[in-house]
DNA sequence: CGGGTTCTTGAGTGTCCTCAATCCTAGTGG
DNA sequence: CCACTAGGATTGAGGACACTCAAGAACCCG
């Protein structure tokens, strides 16, 4: 479904007020800049489990999810899923360095995301470098934050990686102790994210619980209870 | 060591002849480029295990290794050790996106390497885009080989591990079946790369040569005997 | 309310790690 | 030139952790 670019001249000067912050001094937000290009996006809608794109395909858009959360995952020959990353409602998704996906993006719920054309995006970048850091490539958006997982799924054992994982949750939405986090991926999701089995999960689940780490009331929510105690597992980030 | 500027205004405009290729039509090579910027730069000499830069160190320079191999690691709480990755000669090997060294950088044996200063580099990767993808950072050179590393570590077994090391290795030196690969790192070295203990890498090399995949006749080399059996086992790149 | 999917828990097994001893090699000093 | 030594490499035995297989529980959807 490519999308006209007729909507917006993409090459011409940049709007110059966008240099500098807004007429009431506040700095612009990623919105401010995505609106420029609102023209040329289109709106989308998955149910779970759909792909967005697969891997291999031409990586010609860039996508911001609005609700929902996805995960970029790769299949192997044997049928074995790796999911390399989750992008989560808010975030910007997509793979400016590659003409190709380098991985499948599936809809872990039913989501909804915004579509922008490479072209669109490439423009802006040209005169919003920051936009470029933006765009969570997750896999790698920074090499100290690949070198974290990697270390992760190389030296830490199973609970250390479930623990690892909510924390990490927990910080992307600033949750503190006694809050409650929502799962939206299932245990098989988390289980290929950690390199581990559905069952490994499940166990080291139970186990934070007795030691009194989280409280699970259901599969998709865990109440962290002792943050603290997660935070001594897991790796810092 | 800073190293004086002065030898070389890098704020002048590009030299035009680098846009196109040279006199006789063959393309510019990286170091007809770098020859550019020869003046700021500084040979310099490490020793086995001498560390080249830390991890959080100033990220000022970038660094060419001329000879030897060099591993790029980080250092844990508990005294535990992973190397992201290795840096072999005629690679380039620093961090452009980052203010400060997200890794520590070692001589895994005997090295010479030439240090450019960052500001030349980015004033050269101004006109010759492709420099940045020949940095190797190498932790996260494109999304697709992070992945890739990820996947090694979370979801093979030791032997596959240990394969996908030795085809990258025979990849990286253009080996044919029946050459010899130089090993430079130590066993421990490589047992930190793929996460594992020595005494596995050991063992899984003794089962890679019981199967007549490799001969090993000594610790510093192994014979490609049948690559294509290496092959079935490592990950595909 | 029933069927199917997902989650959870249990039992047994295999792989890899730990600990320990030995071998090999390179470097050193007599 | 050779014995000695120290560090790394290799091999072996035993144990811990996570996986496989299997069954039951909880949840969701029609």
């Amino acid at each position: 479904m490519p999308v006209s670019l007729s909507a917006v001249r993409n090459d011409g000067p940049f709007p110059p007020f966008l240099a500098a912050p807004g007429p009431d001094g506040t700095p612009l937000t990623l919105n401010d800049h995505l609106r420029l290009i609102h023209g040329s996006s289109s709106r989308l809608h998955f149910r779970r489990n759909e792909t967005i794109f697969g891997e291999g395909d031409p990586a010609d858009h860039v996508y911001r999810v609005l609700t929902g959360t996805v995960r970029l995952c790769r299949y192997l020959q044997d049928g074995r899923r790796h999911v390399g990353d989750f992008v989560f409602a808010g975030d910007l998704m997509g793979f400016l360095e590659c003409p190709h996906h380098p991985v499948t993006a599936e809809a872990v719920g039913d989501i909804t995301l915004v579509s922008y054309p490479r072209s669109a995006v490439e423009w802006l970048a040209r005169f919003a470098p920051g936009i470029r850091g933006r765009i969570a490539s997750h896999l790698s958006s920074t090499p100290l934050e690949a070198q974290q997982h990697l270390f992760v799924l190389g030296c830490q054992p199973a609970r250390e990686r479930v623990a690892s994982f909510l924390v990490r949750l927990a910080n992307r939405n600033d949750a503190a102790e006694g809050d409650t986090l929502d799962i939206a991926m299932s245990r098989q999701d988390i289980a290929d994210h950690l390199a581990m089995t559905v069952e490994t999960v499940c166990r080291m689940l139970a186990l934070l619980k007795a030691e009194g780490a989280i409280v699970v009331p259901n599969a998709s929510q865990v109440i962290l209870k002792d943050l603290a105690a997660l935070r001594v597992r897991a790796v810092e980030s």
